[in-house]
DNA sequence: CTATATGCAAAATTTTTGCATCGTT
DNA sequence: AACGATGCAAAAATTTTGCATATAG
């Protein structure tokens, strides 16, 4: 996710540039983690004490539609993730933690022939085992 | 999902077959819907009036520890798959249908050698577009 | 009989919505 | 000044928990 990329897509699509919407880009950005809308308002509600949760799942809704972040369904609760080039996740089924696999790993063949498509991998991460 | 297997497994694991458990296995049983646990507590009830939430909630933990479903994240509500084999998932982004897709119709390659993985395929569903 | 599951109610989470207010442009 | 975003509160929706009762084996 390139900061100052969504910013001018953001405002060309007529958007404000809030101190709550670049905080939350600002936490995102290069976020590996791929935390929660309530792990993104602990957050953010540091820099800006006041901000509620409403404002962050707006954003988000914001930024899941000009392409920013995608969201990532997992075990109950929705993740976020800036990176939206294609890559693929590795899911540990105890604690729900997601890791990255890189796109160049993996190849999906669908009769035969490379296609897109999100590749979901299930096996306990390292603290959980 | 096999019920008699299932209702075997459960039976030697010391778990006692209810009549509340069956009716959700039998909902399940060949479902290709992908319901949501509200949709199987709309469903179950028909049969069993009284049935309250938490037995379904409990009962759809009991299976999938038993691995007799299989709990698919999407769009922020848990659906359950009582197709354990495995098989990949063609996903709406509007309306959150999921289709399966046959295990054969895919192949991942991890590093160039065939893995097991989930592979989920984005796209309009028809009655979408 | 005894262990276990159920049902109900209540709570904890997560997410959505309405509306008045505030800030950008 | 005008429009859109924020904050707050309240409501939905989903899932979890505690405990008394009912029931399967």
């Amino acid at each position: 996710m390139n900061v100052a990329l969504v910013e001018e897509k953001l405002r060309t699509a007529g958007c404000t540039l809030t101190p709550q919407r670049r905080a939350v880009l600002r936490f995102l950005d290069g976020n590996l983690d791929h935390p929660t809308a309530g792990e993104i308002f602990e957050a953010v509600t540091k820099d800006f004490p006041i901000t509620s949760r409403a404002t962050v799942y707006n954003t988000l809704a914001l930024l899941e539609e000009v392409g920013a972040v995608k969201a990532l369904p997992v075990q109950g609760e929705t993740r976020y993730d800036p990176n939206v080039d294609a890559h693929h996740h590795l899911s540990c089924p105890s604690c729900g933690r997601l890791d990255d696999v890189p796109a160049e790993a993996v190849t999906v063949l669908l009769h035969g022939s490379p296609t897109v498509g999100e590749v979901r991998f299930t096996a306990r991460c390292p603290a959980c085992s």
